[in-house]
RNA sequence: GUGCCCGUAGCUCAGCUGGAUAGAGCGUCGGUCUCCGAAGCCGAAGGUCUCGAGUUCGAAUCUCGACGGGCACGCCA
């Protein structure tokens, strides 16, 4: 990476102005620079392709000005024999203390050579060779449809899967369902209450519970399948077996719906599983040993309060049920003892209060805490006409993911929810989203790739023109000798540049954007924002455009062009790159 | 009441391990196709970064306090 090969040419700078006592107040014996040295791209062009501010930051123990620091290190850089050439073009000093760089075309067009010959794995950081993660994220309840907000959390971990299976993880993507407890008794009450009345029985629906709107089409749908056989069942078993029957339909709705989400789960895990395999008293048993549980008042509690939660949290009920706590514990000990090096849970931000508890929980097992992250996502507020719906079960105006998917499109869909932080919250006009559909950053991205990808066609394609047609320019063989070139020899992109400086800059700009692909990738591993790689991918978009605008690729010049086409064909396989991280397609023309 | 998240252009959002004149998109207004996709590009207008203190040579960024919005505080799940 360039920026790292300049980090370590300031820092040889830095070590050799130091040995000549040229940095004030700075023990001349100092090797290692005692800032850390960041190079950084400067908001404006005129300050260079990139600078590094580390002046600023030794002004404070060299007591002198910060100018003269730069100064002083930036006349060592000439020294340097990597530098001559064609690295780097000019390095210069600008108040208050920055050492501004301009980029010569050196390492650019080995950037290009790079994506090349690295292709799809263009940008893998070798962070997580080895590793075992597992993500477990939607995990909704098995009582009924999935609303945008599940949606989000769908997104965003199956995003953040991509981006750690392409960062070297070995991901495992798990779903966990809540399909045990009293929601499903519920859910049951009221789904043999809506069966009966869907086949004319004069029966009560039950006051507490999920509204009839809501489940009639999962109803419908068990009617569909099994007719009129349970009719005649008792309360009792009428509610255990439409409630089961009810939660595969629910399930299998799910699962279809985010399989339309290009989502795809490696395991299902059902609570149920957890209790038949006698993994929730285990884990009560484990709390036992450990000293951390205590009876009071007919209920056994978690000594939570002593591992930074702010009370003690109930493990079983004096009815002698189990709590959520108590079953998640164990689910999270199962998970803890499949041995994976890293566990991340993607909540809903509603959820934020139950972290101490499972995190204290984790504690009182005695397991390595740390190896379990919660990622919350923010809700998503969608509006319709400018007017904010407001998401609640109770109430017929949720707006259901399979709605929104409809509506706007999978690729849309994923792009705005992948976009934001997660702990942010997003507003999702429907409308809004629909109108400028044709505008939007997933469209603009997927058009850039699509116009690099007419390119190469025209580069294969007989050319019409007024005086009469040309022959095609290249044969598919041609540019396959092209590839071998740009593999092995960077120097053939030195033809692509213009000597217009304005131009030259939009050039210049979008390999160096190209070069920054690797770095976005460990800083969205690093902070878990896969988000960054969907705004990273605009940006190249945008560079490409700009560069499209004032650089001809297929001209009467054989160098030129096919600097340019293999320009394309690099920038064609960073956008997929980045594109396929956030499960954005990438279509050859559109 | 307590805890967590958020507050940046008319709207939607970046930037937040402190650094140069705070950036995009949408929307608005104005340019731009005898030429590889104009679904594009260029330009203009639009900001006391909610407010107030503090730390600092320097704060949208860190600290504290207001104010505003959201969420959570069960022997629910």
């Amino acid at each position: 990476m360039i920026k790292e090969k300049l980090a370590a040419i300031v820092s040889r700078a830095f070590a050799s102005a130091c040995r000549q006592g040229l940095l004030g107040a700075i023990p001349v014996e100092t090797d290692e620079c005692p800032a850390p040295i960041q190079i950084e791209k400067p908001r404006l062009p005129e300050h260079g392709d990139l600078a590094c501010g580390v002046a600023l930051k030794l002004a404070g123990q060299a007591k002198i000005a910060p100018i003269k620091i730069a100064q002083a290190i930036a006349d060592q850089i000439g020294r340097e024999d990597e530098t001559q050439g064609t690295y780097l073009e000019s390095v210069t000093v600008a108040n208050p203390g920055f050492i501004n760089f301009k980029l010569g075309t050196g390492w650019l067009n080995e950037t290009i050579s790079d994506v090349l010959c690295q292709g799809a794995s263009y940008g893998k950081p070798a962070l997580g060779a080895g590793k075992k993660v597992l993500i477990e994220y939607v995990s909704a309840n098995p009582t009924g449809d999935l609303h945008i907000g599940h949606g989000r959390n769908a997104v965003f971990g199956s995003c953040l899967a991509n981006l750690l299976k392409f960062a070297g993880y070995e991901v495992e993507e798990e779903f966990y369902i809540n399909d045990a407890g009293e929601q499903i008794a519920q859910l049951g009450r009221c789904a043999f209450a809506l069966y009966r009345i869907l086949l004319d029985r004069d029966v009560p629906y039950p006051t507490e519970g999920y509204p009839q709107e809501y489940l009639k089409e999962f109803l419908e749908q068990v009617v569909a399948q099994v007719g009129k056989q349970y009719l005649e069942l008792s309360e009792e078993e009428g509610a255990v077996k439409l409630g089961d029957l009810t939660m595969k339909v629910i399930i299998e709705h799910q699962r279809v719906l985010l399989e339309k989400l290009h989502i795809k789960f490696d395991r299902w895990y059902s609570e149920r599983d957890l209790h038949a395999a006698d993994k929730v008293a285990d884990v009560l048993s484990e709390f036992q040993k450990h000293g951390m549980s205590y009876e009071s008042e007919g209920a056994l509690w978690l000594k939570t309060k002593e591992l930074g939660d702010e009370r003690d949290r109930v493990l079983r009920k004096s009815s002698g049920s189990t709590t959520y706590l108590a079953n998640d514990s164990a689910y999270h000990l199962d998970k803890y003892r499949r041995g994976y090096d890293l566990m991340i849970n993607i909540w809903g931000a509603d959820h934020h209060g139950q972290v101490p508890g499972l995190k204290g929980a984790m504690k009182a097992l005695g397991v390595d805490e740390t190896k379990l992250e919660v990622v919350l996502t923010q809700i998503v507020n969608l509006s319709r006409d400018g007017q904010i719906v407001r998401m609640s079960k109770r109430m017929g105006t949720v707006v259901m993911l399979g709605e929104v998917l409809d509506e706007v499109g999978v690729d849309a869909v994923r792009y705005y929810l992948a976009e934001s932080s997660p702990q942010n919250s997003i507003n999702f006009d429907l409308e809004l989203a629909k109108k400028t559909s044709r505008e939007n950053p997933a469209f603009y991205i997927q058009y850039a790739h699509a116009r690099c990808c007419a390119i190469l066609r025209r580069a294969l394609e007989p050319m019409q023109g007024t005086d009469g047609d040309k022959p095609a320019p290249f044969t598919a063989s041609d540019l396959d000798g092209f590839m071998a070139e740009y593999k092995s020899n960077p120097a053939v992109f030195q033809a692509l540049y213009d000597s217009d400086s304005e131009v030259l800059a939009h050039q210049k700009a979008l390999v160096t954007r190209l070069e920054s692909f690797p770095q976005e990738v460990l800083e969205a591993v690093e902070t878990r924002q896969p988000g960054r790689l969907a705004r990273y991918a605009f940006e190249l978009a945008n560079e490409l455009q700009k560069f499209y605008e004032v650089s001809r690729v297929i001209t009467d010049q054989l160098s030129v062009t096919k600097a340019r086409l293999g320009l394309i064909l690099a920038t064609k396989q960073v956008l997929s790159n980045a594109l396929g991280i956030i499960g954005v397609s990438a279509p050859e023309r559109m």
